[in-house]
DNA sequence: TAAATAAGTCACTATTTGGTGACTTATTTT
DNA sequence: AAAATAAGTCACCAAATAGTGACTTATTTA
């Protein structure tokens, strides 16, 4: 015989594989539409698939919203295997790539987009444990390299920074909706974008100069 | 007669303030819940009126969501009447002074919050009015003083400001929620929020003296 | 191969949603 | 005071919502 009966080619049942198609479905339908429309009829539609099965496996919508937001991993990729070993000037360099590659990434990326503003609307364990976790993160960076560089000044620079990571974040989001401008900058050109980043590059220089 | 037929002490039936109460109807629900719970249903429950109303005075729910939305007049009271006319060194001690004030307007204003939070979430034209008029609110500032003191760099320092106000708003909005801290800086404690204003009082000065 | 288990389908319920037509009643106009 | 207009009530509809029990069928185990 060609094919055993152990392995079949492809299986028509298969538990992982569907369990995935329907987070896959809660990821497009993030993307994509907004939360209004994630009921679990919609969700059920897009994976193609019947809304018992959501029920079975994840006990309730919340039960695949939860498991879906626990699957996401967007901050090892910010930071991840490619960091550098030597962090000169309490990696001022390293810092302001970094801010201006998120500053990249989360208006190339509309589901960390989305992300970002289920974070701000609702209340779930889920999201809390994802801000934890990029919390932790961001703290090896901060124990680790800025902390000892700014010394009595390390809590006024992590406040510099929080300031300047919410703007990266809220003109990203800002600019996806009204498209127009803010402050007089065009968000959605180009050139907006490179004064802003222009404005991000200027204030951790002075940061890195001044505190 | 004590009293005329003309006007009744109270009149069971009034156009005008039916619609009072509808409109405070809204922005009571939004302040307290979400938007998920924004339905007409509700609203006409919470104004302790019919539904049909909401149709008869403002054609939808979305006609009624337009109105409250033109009605709020949250721009005004940041500059308003209390504006000085004199503006030493471009601003710098009066636009401190501003950003600062507004860090704490929106910590104190779950309503504002809420708006805010919309304007990221749905495309709504009167949304964009608002927008609208809120820039247009701004320009008047960054054209009569900023851009004089800066020439050149004006639109860099207009670009700066951008990354402050938007940090300032998105962390307000993500305390609302998580509560918890952002770069280590716990946004929910006096303490966290004071760190907070030194840094943008830190930023805005640095801005001013090396722009 | 037969029995057991798990995957998936389908039809159905109860509740809530937005929306409307017909009605009553207060207020204004004549 | 009578007629007209507008404010407000209520019962009802169609569609969509979340959720479930009974069923069929594929896959695995014995």
């Amino acid at each position: 015989m060609a094919t055993t009966k152990k392995t079949p080619p492809v299986a028509t049942r298969n538990r992982e594989r569907s369990k995935q198609k329907l987070l896959r479905a809660v990821g497009k339908i993030i993307k994509t539409g907004g939360f209004s429309t994630l009921g679990i009829n919609r969700v059920a539609e897009v994976a193609g698939m019947d809304k018992k099965m959501i029920y079975n496996y994840f006990g309730s919508l919340n039960g695949l919203l939860d498991e879906y937001i626990s699957s996401l991993d967007f901050w090892s990729n910010v930071k991840g295997d490619k960091l550098p070993t030597e962090f000169p000037n309490g990696g001022h360099n390293f810092v302001k790539q970094m801010i201006l590659a998120q500053f990249d990434y989360v208006h190339q990326n509309p589901e960390f987009q989305k992300i970002l503003l289920w974070r701000l609307s609702e209340e779930r364990d889920a999201l809390k444990t994802l801000t934890a976790r990029q919390e932790a993160n961001g703290e090896v960076l901060l124990q680790g390299i800025t902390d000892p560089h700014f010394g009595d000044n390390a809590e006024a620079y992590r406040a510099v920074m929080a300031v300047i990571i919410a703007g990266t974040y809220y003109l990203n989001l800002f600019a996806e909706l009204n498209g127009s401008t803010f402050c007089g900058i065009d968000l959605a050109t180009t050139g907006g974008r490179k004064k802003i980043e222009e404005a991000l590059a200027f204030l951790i220089d002075k940061t890195y100069e001044g505190l």
